[in-house]
DNA sequence: TCTGGGGTCCTAGGACCC
DNA sequence: TCTGGGGTCCTAGGACCC
């Protein structure tokens, strides 16, 4: 989808069209932003139904932010400026202070997302998840999936998800899912474009090695240390050299990759391997001087990992907290309990383990939950669940820290 | 002006078992 | 009498992706 987030957004605030627009810096929703407006300006009668109506000087601009997120989606207007996606926000308001920033509202992603992927799975039914905004889909056995190399099927679904959402997308076709997540890249947005095998050399020979899916800033850094740059360069080198300095693995993937080589099939279900939640703190806080605030912030993470296991229909026996300290150094630790758990207190006892292994001394500026080794809720109860053991004084331990230890 | 949140997969060492 | 060869599970960290 192009520029997702953002074009959402866009379909409640049409007075945005043409406008740099980003979103990012924090998680709210609509009614918040109406509750706002109706204190601010209580002249006019807010509603969800007159969103369009909001008048542009009453939208957040870049400009008057101040706090630690980072740009999740820019519209292309704001791209022009050269705000993108991962940049701290208050980065892109020193390139682009007028832009509008919109928080992020999930919910709302996650229904437009429902929505194209059905229409999708209507015309073609092997679709793989990638993500809310992403997917494969396979055209293979699609009646009139090989007509014109693709091209009218993908035409097709595009009409349709526009017809439907008043949303864009931008296709890519080709023999794998290699090849057509990096043609998906090269008619954006609303385009299309068809890649086979024989446009190996010319269209991705020269592409820098960056644009392969798995290749991320330290593959490259590596990569470009033994000057290679492109794909091209890559393909040249020696499968087993690769194997040598990349490990035998990354090292023979690497090679197929820049051969345009990929088998791996679509996947049309998943089951996911951990939930969690993680949250980074609006100024760093202190085990022990902030101790309070702290273990509001981890019961409140617990609660939600719960709600989401049970929401998603999960237990789960290896329970784990991450940490990241002032410094941007992360660590984890986890613990894989004898039976499996899916409560907010016992979650928060066994993290609490957890927390009691870790250094405590560095102020912290994220904290999070996660819950693996999951099971379906269904299959648990099959096999004879037994009841998770509900600590007897939940929340009322000391968990970061004691007053003994000031540092 | 430092750097979100939710994930997956891989590696590597150690415990433990047969 | 100084040291096997598998295999699985657990843990920690890190790369990478959307």
């Amino acid at each position: 989808m192009d520029a997702f987030y953002a074009s959402v957004e866009l379909l409640r605030y049409p007075q945005l069209k043409g406008l740099p627009v980003v979103i990012g810096g924090g998680r709210r929703r609509v009614d918040d932003m109406l509750e706002r407006l109706r204190q601010e300006h209580p002249e006019h009668a807010w509603s969800e139904d007159k969103l369009d109506e909001i008048p542009l000087a009453f939208f957040p601009r870049l400009s008057g932010y101040t706090g630690r997120g980072v740009i999740t989606t820019a519209t292309y207007a704001a791209r022009q400026f050269g705000v993108g996606s991962a940049m701290g926000v208050m980065k892109a308001a020193k390139l682009c202070p007028d832009a509008i920033l919109l928080p992020v509202d999930f919910d709302q992603y996650r229904h437009y997302s429902q929505r194209f992927k059905a229409i999708i799975t209507d015309i073609a039914p092997l679709m793989e998840n990638r993500g809310v905004d992403e997917v494969y889909i396979d055209f293979t056995d699609v009646p009139g999936g090989q007509r014109e190399g693709g091209r009218v099927l993908a035409r097709l679904i595009q009409k349709a998800i526009f017809d439907d959402t008043g949303l864009t997308c931008s296709v890519g076709v080709a023999p794998n899912k290699l090849l057509a997540k990096m043609a998906s890249e090269f008619n954006k947005p609303n385009g299309i474009s068809i890649v086979t095998d024989a446009d190996l050399t010319d269209m991705i020979w020269p592409l820098p090695c960056r644009k392969v899916n798995g290749i991320g800033p330290k593959a490259e850094a590596k990569l470009a240390q033994h000057d290679i740059h492109t794909i091209g360069d890559l393909a040249e080198r020696d499968r087993v050299w690769l194997m040598q300095h990349f490990g035998k693995s990354y090292g023979a993937w690497l090679h197929d990759a820049a051969h345009g080589k990929d088998d791996r099939p679509i996947e049309t279900a998943s089951e996911p391997v951990s939930i969690s939640r993680e949250t980074t703190f609006e100024h760093d806080l202190h085990a022990v001087r902030d101790r309070e605030a702290l273990g509001a912030i981890f019961t409140q993470l617990c609660e939600q990992v719960a709600a989401d296991l049970q929401r998603k229909g999960y237990v789960g026996k290896t329970i784990g907290i991450k940490l990241r300290y002032d410094n941007f150094q992360s660590v984890t630790r986890d613990q894989t309990l004898e039976s499996y758990i899916h409560q907010a207190p016992a979650i928060r006892q066994a993290a609490g383990q957890c927390l009691k292994r870790v250094d405590l001394k560095r102020r912290l500026r994220l904290l999070g939950v996660r819950v693996g080794s999951l099971m379906k809720i269904e299959d648990w109860q099959a096999q004879g669940s037994r009841a998770e053991e509900t600590p007897a004084q939940p929340y009322t331990e000391s968990l970061f820290g004691d007053e003994s230890e000031q540092n």
